[in-house]
DNA sequence: ACAAAATGTCAAATATATTTTACATAATGA
DNA sequence: TCATTATGTAAAATATATTTGACATTTTGT
């Protein structure tokens, strides 16, 4: 799975990471871990961020190759 | 946040949970937990779903008045 | 140049997601 | 009617998501 928070983090009025965490109420380091696709967030949490953005929950996370099998 | 997993599951062929959970390799408890909206699923979870029934992940899961709240 | 802000990194603690196991009940099909 | 399948429920074990705390480095703005 393929992450694009910090692209549309930063098209977004350019929002720092600290900035973006206290606008949707999670720690920074969450922020910090998605954007490093340390793993996958929850899907409300995703959709929160999408709904932010003005954007699809598609758009924000992508599949890959590979994600079908293995799964979560 | 709302879960409509039953109605696409029955939408698609009317699967069962075992069958679902076979299909996108995850355990059937996982099935009836997300269905009982016990918990959120990862994103990544949500997206496969959601790509199975050719639906968007907003069509899956749909956020609450006081979703943006709590967050997750 | 320098202070403040932003980001990076690490790791333990805590909370939540998922699996495994098992039994009970309901629904289905012959 | 009865066997099989599907669903419901529970709970402990396991895996993962998130928070907290802290320090390091980089970037930004004056």
């Amino acid at each position: 799975m393929k992450t694009n928070l910090r692209k549309y983090r930063f098209e977004n009025g350019e929002l720092s990471q600290q900035q973006l965490a206290d606008m949707i109420g999670v720690s920074r380091q969450t922020i910090v871990s998605i954007e490093k696709n340390d793993y996958s967030p929850s899907v409300k949490l995703a959709l929160i961020l999408a709904k932010k953005f003005n954007i699809t929950v598609e758009q924000l996370f992508e599949l890959e190759e590979g994600d079908i099998d293995e799964t979560r």
